[in-house]
DNA sequence: CAACAAATGCAACTAAGTTGCAAAGACAAA
DNA sequence: TTTGTCTTTGCAACTTAGTTGCATTTGTTG
């Protein structure tokens, strides 16, 4: 909808349609990784699954969004705008109430020294408490 | 199959089976994180692909083995004793050959200090070059 | 506005894993 | 070693998450 919001689309070759400045919003609002149904449901206009999941891919190709595993069977996407060239910010999965935080007030140096391999970048899960839940 | 494998089963209240044994076998020599369909590959006498579910899910209670998260759709299984209680071995998948490394010669902390989370388990995946594509 | 490529919706499909149930098997007590 | 009971297994049907092909619609550029 916003003018950065079109901007982005355009450098990146990508039409702007209406489902693609939603998703963005609801992305960004969402402010962690959210799977395709939790966007589906969030949409005022719906968007037919397939488009969503393509939506997303083309995101994905862009750089403008990352795909999350959160130890269920499904992605779950984001904005990379708070990760680095090759460090993903963590999540934590909390135990308790199964909910996903980012962790991006921490600073996790780059582990690229284990020998005979080439690390480019690192992902980190953590399973734990979140703060509403000790 | 031997003595050691059995015990292990019945420390666990888990009938010593020919499918369960066969199934840590291959897990022993696997090495690495493999999948439901690599080990029904593997296996000399058949087993139907729920029963290899099952028995892996019974395996993950009694925390024999652990499921791993590889950026597929599927999860991978693999035997537990080389993680300590809060961290998994790290894994690297190849950026090149696509296959996974148990990362077991390295020395990662725990990062536990982050302000308002409960750390309790520490799980990364490194994304690069393994030994053999440099 | 016209032309064209890109995006969308729909239905059918795929892949990974799950469920219910009847039959077979493990194991311990007798 | 037989018996009884509880566990494990196989099978078929089902579910869920995501993908594919194709006809239609829409965005963008000139
Ligand atoms: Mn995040
Ligand atoms: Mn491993
Ligand atoms: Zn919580
Ligand atoms: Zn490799």
């Amino acid at each position: 909808m916003n003018k950065s919001t079109e901007n982005i689309l355009k450098n990146s070759n990508l039409r702007n349609t209406h489902g693609r400045t939603s998703i963005l919003e609801i992305l960004t609002k969402a402010g962690k990784p959210i799977t395709q149904e939790q966007i589906a449901v969030k949409l005022k206009k719906t968007l037919n699954k397939t488009t969503i999941y393509r939506n997303l891919e083309s995101f994905l190709k862009a750089g403008m969004v990352h795909r999350v595993f959160l130890n269920q069977r499904m992605w779950a996407y984001e904005l990379s705008h708070n990760c680095t060239e090759n460090q993903c910010h963590p999540h934590l999965i909390c135990r308790k109430c199964k909910k996903t935080t980012c962790i991006t007030n921490c600073n996790i140096p780059l582990f690229d020294n284990i020998p005979g391999f080439k690390i480019e970048r690192q992902k980190i899960l953590f399973e734990g408490l979140c703060p509403g839940c000790q």
